[in-house]
DNA sequence: ACGTGATGTGGAGTATACTCCGTAGCAAAA
DNA sequence: TTTTGCTACGGAGTATACTCCACATCACGT
């Protein structure tokens, strides 16, 4: 499951760092907020539709979001 | 679907360059050859962790599997 | 023509991703 | 203390990922 802790940690930096909720987030990408929630606690292993959604609100790719030590 | 077509692409390229059938991956990542079958044609968005195991058994990263423009 | 390896594809079932509702906690501001 | 924004989290339902079966096709070698 390291792969869904990888994900989680970088999607709440990116999301961070675009100065977005949760429920921002959530709502661009036209998903629920608590499942957004549910992916940075790495409780689901999420598609690879969701993780490129998720990027691009956030202006990276899926590549991007399953990276390991990110730059 | 982008992102499927971009996988499916990925996987198949990885899987040849290693030498494998969809059988002797499937095998090896103990899912099912049909299903390997599959993302090869873009049917389903697999999971993160189904893409992780995937890379595990090519020697590749899951943000290898879906990087588009691979070189 | 026959056998074999590799892949495509359909159908039915199970596991789980994902949605939508609600409630609760916590920090900061009033 | 009360309000407001943000997040955690539970339960129940729906959509879909994933498994397992069977059968079909096509290319190759014998």
């Amino acid at each position: 499951m390291a792969i869904r802790q990888t994900f989680a940690e970088n999607l709440r930096r990116y999301r961070l760092e675009a100065g977005l909720s949760q429920e921002e987030l959530a709502h661009r990408a036209e998903i629920d907020r608590t499942y957004v929630s549910a992916l940075e606690r790495s409780v689901y292993a999420a598609s690879i539709d969701m993780v490129a959604r998720l990027g691009e609100e956030l202006g990276v790719t899926a590549a991007d979001l399953l990276r390991e030590e990110p730059e």
